[in-house]
DNA sequence: TCTAAAAAAGCACGGTCGTTCTTTAATTTC
DNA sequence: GAAATTAAAGAACGACCGTGCTTTTTTAGA
């Protein structure tokens, strides 16, 4: 009795983000892998050129994971964050119906586009995953699964707040902004091409008024 | 003098096709070779898995090409002309205008969805090595380039038919029925929602009709 | 500052990779 | 059928892969 009740079992150099050297590293990794998962894909993703790039043993690498299978569950799970946090979280910001929808995929228009990034993981990983089965593959699914929710969430709400169509379709409107943001990927990172995205802009945008109510 | 004109070099067993024995090893590890790239893309496209499917060995299959570069760049053509084979010479028999393109885009369709396939390694390659430069890349970029410009040409046509409004732009055309082919692709390989497929022709058809002539 | 715990390095393993070289087997040509 | 050519196998290489184990170094708690 009396002891004080803590929050933080530790004392570090981090006490306010309650962060330990081990974790602050493990972030770090993450970090790492992502930008190489996004260059060369979840197979390129390989622990000695995570070392390389971390400047540490491959040992010392893999000791914060169980297995590589886990370091590319875990690659996925911190891109999730990242996303909602660069995506989700402020488009949510917006008033309900058209103004959130246009602003989510506003959001995620320009991050699939953005050139520092490598492109929109949930897309990349889609086409390199989808004939591979696993846990892997399971754990992508799921995230862009929740994605996609999120969006024909934002697209029901439009239709109540009566900013589109009743008669508008959810999964058949997500199919072709979701077709239209893998367009961009293609043309911009396959093809190098850059106009495409102005034009997948105002196909999308046509399409949203084209359901838009009388 | 008095040499007879011998178009075939050498006597075998197919004389009519000049297919010696070796080209035909050669084709058929090019056909395991396809199975496995659209399986687990070009980099988990190994010589070892190859001679395993052929029952021969690494080395035997290695002798048939320069370097495995060598291999996927002869993958990519004779996908190429599969590809041709299959969508591209029956669509051209159809008359110009909406009926070819339309054929184009239903045969190509269909490539995409088929089951027994591995789906569309235009597609699937043009994820895997967005950004990989190198040969390879550049071999599947020309390819991926001669099929828009088939679409690009037919969309054309249609438009000096006027089977399509004279104000259609092309290259936006083009954007979207290419999205909504990655759209099915996406769809049914990774998600293995194949409800999609219904959806994505009805896209394409209300694009067609939306840029019907008065 | 001393001690216990955590993090990282070092090293080794069995495998598979692409590739080369040499030897054997099969095919084509005469 | 013998000779010449071509195809395939075999063995070996250096490199990198994921992974386990032990030792050293760094960090955290008193």
């Amino acid at each position: 009795m009396g002891a004080e009740v803590r929050l933080s079992k530790k004392h570090n150099d981090h006490p306010q983000t309650n962060l330990t050297k081990g974790d602050l590293t493990k972030s770090q990794i993450l970090d790492a892998a992502l930008y190489l998962a996004g260059r060369d894909g979840f197979e390129g993703l390989t622990i000695g050129l995570i070392a390389q790039r971390m400047q540490m043993s491959k040992s010392g690498v893999y000791a914060h994971f169980e297995s590589k299978e886990n370091l590319q569950i875990e690659v996925i799970r911190e891109y999730h964050r990242r996303f909602s946090y660069a995506v989700f979280e402020p488009a949510i910001l917006y008033p309900r119906g058209l103004p959130r929808l246009k602003r989510l995929l506003e959001l995620w228009t320009e991050l699939t586009i953005s050139e520092g990034s490598t492109g929109c993981i949930y897309i990349s990983g889609a086409f390199e995953l989808d004939d591979r089965p696993g846990p892997v593959r399971e754990e992508l699914v799921q995230m862009v699964e929740t994605w996609r929710k999120t969006l024909i969430r934002a697209i029901k709400m439009a239709i109540e707040e009566r900013h589109l169509h009743p008669n508008t379709k959810p999964v058949e409107m997500l199919f072709a902004v979701y077709s239209f943001i893998l367009g961009i990927q293609h043309d911009i990172r396959f093809l190098k091409n850059k106009t495409s995205a102005e034009i997948a802009k105002r196909h999308i945008k046509r399409l949203l008024d084209l359901h838009k109510p009388n």
